[in-house]
DNA sequence: AGACTATATAACCTGAAGGCTATGGAACCT
DNA sequence: AGGTTCCATAGCCTTCAGGTTATATAGTCT
């Protein structure tokens, strides 16, 4: 069986797939890679950066599984691989809830204060907990 | 106007969100706060580390925006701000069509997730002693 | 005032991240 | 064979991340 890509899930992906993605460079070179396979030359020049350092974020892209390395030639052509970018979706996917709650108050606040402005002040006083 | 430490989002943003997310305790963290308000001994209680090493990581998720300070007598209780995290996912919605396709794998893979990053992180490597 | 609790800060250490230049090695083209 | 293109690796340097211990600060309780 070939490069169907599929890896079990440990902490440590999740570790190396964010950190993965804190870099500008490594989000623009995924981005770039979103749309085809490309060589490192290719994926290189769009940076002020020497190629070896290009080929270094592709090693870190690469052990956290992000991409995966071809063969054309001389060329070792990058193919992007989602399936830590579907592990990293899904740790996240527990929050969206949790902001989509929020933009729910914060609507209803904008609500709130809308329908005050209209009304006499109401004086506030912050109060603690018992 | 103060509350709610919204900032607008920025390229430097999302670095300084992923780079907070590549850490399993930060993580972990973040997963107790989605339960609720908590203080910082509270929240270093899992973690066979020491305070100051909570209050940096604390410092690192709330220079990314994902926490926010709130101060109750001596304790100064974190709370989860979720705006980063959404920015997180949006950028990550981009490849959702790179994986959606593929898999009937994924409901799979995002049970094992959630079942792994219940668990505090295993602790980490410990190198030598002085 | 003085003790205790909760958290923050300082100083330090180790290792790794991210950049560079220089060099090596494979595949192609005359 | 010899030159060229594409990429990887090695060695070096500097900065930062993540931990430690020790100490400082702030609020609470006698």
């Amino acid at each position: 069986m070939e490069p169907s890509g599929y890896e079990i899930p440990s902490p440590g992906r999740l570790d190396a797939t964010f950190a993965a993605l804190a870099d500008p460079t490594r989000r623009a070179i995924l981005a770039r890679l979103a749309s085809g396979e490309a060589s490192v030359s290719e994926l290189a020049e769009p940076f002020a950066m020497s190629q070896p350092a290009i080929s270094k974020h592709l090693k870190v892209l690469e052990r956290a599984g992000l991409i995966s390395r071809g063969r054309d030639a001389q060329r070792r052509p990058r193919r992007l691989e989602a399936a830590p970018l579907a592990e990293a979706t899904g740790w996240l996917e527990r929050y969206r809830q949790f902001w989509e709650e929020n933009y729910q108050a914060l609507d209803a606040m904008l609500e709130d204060l809308k329908a005050q402005e209209a009304r006499p002040p109401t004086p506030r006083k912050r109060k603690k907990q018992p």
